[in-house]
DNA sequence: GATGTTGCTTCGATTTTCGAAGTTGCTACG
DNA sequence: CGTAGCAACTTCGAAAATCGAAGCAACATC
């Protein structure tokens, strides 16, 4: 039997697995990425208004969650030196395409999760 | 001014917050959650075969994720009792109704990030 | 000068996840 | 009958991720 014959359990892999899945949630399956993705559909906005919209997201990890998105091109950063220094967080093109992902994982969240009450 | 007035950083919130949203990653963003969920889009598999789909995962995550994937109702745990017991998970309702979007997720993985070689 | 805001960084404490080892109950085989 | 292997998990110490408070420089405002 050749070697390239992959084992049963590579085969399960292959049908089961989705490669594209697990790298979109690389990023997304860290805590708060997908949130901060979320926020700035609304428009670019600075630190301390993504901090402010998002309730319970730490400083250093909104910080790391940043630079992040950053790297993998779906954020982009905009320095304006002033004074004073202003910092202001975009969507990319690359960003802008998941939102529609989002809207539909809101929409189905509305249906399908139990909301708790106000 | 009546105390129904919401403060700036209220409205800022219910601007740029999405409730929605916000729930559905207490779930998606636990890590491995969604990659369990894309799994069983394949149809029902046992613990087993869910932990050789998805390389990294721990049998002990794995198990926590199960549980609380049953508990969100987004999987069914269906025990055969055999002998030898045999048990298999699959997706309900609201689970598929889920997968539109993780497949969403998937082709803008494909076309936004930058996927290693194999 | 004091206070407040922005845009972060630092660091010890806490929580989450990992990974190996283990358990029970079965099947298959010599 | 004993051994090996598999399924379906659990346990627990170690490692990694996250939290939360405090801090900093540079500005604006009063």
């Amino acid at each position: 039997m050749s070697a390239s014959v992959r084992s049963h359990a590579d085969k399960e892999e292959c049908d089961r697995g989705d490669a594209a899945l697990t790298l979109a949630f690389t990023i997304l399956g860290q805590r708060w990425s997908a949130l901060v993705l979320g926020s700035l559909r609304a428009g670019p906005a600075g630190f301390r208004e993504l901090s402010r919209a998002i309730d319970g997201l730490s400083d250093s990890v909104l910080s790391d969650r940043l630079a992040k998105l950053t790297q993998a091109r779906l954020v982009r950063r905009r320095v304006e030196e002033g004074p004073p220094v202003s910092v202001t967080y975009e969507l990319t093109d690359h960003g802008e395409a998941l939102m529609p992902a989002l809207d539909q994982i809101s929409a189905w969240a509305v249906e399908h999760l139990d909301l708790p009450p106000d």
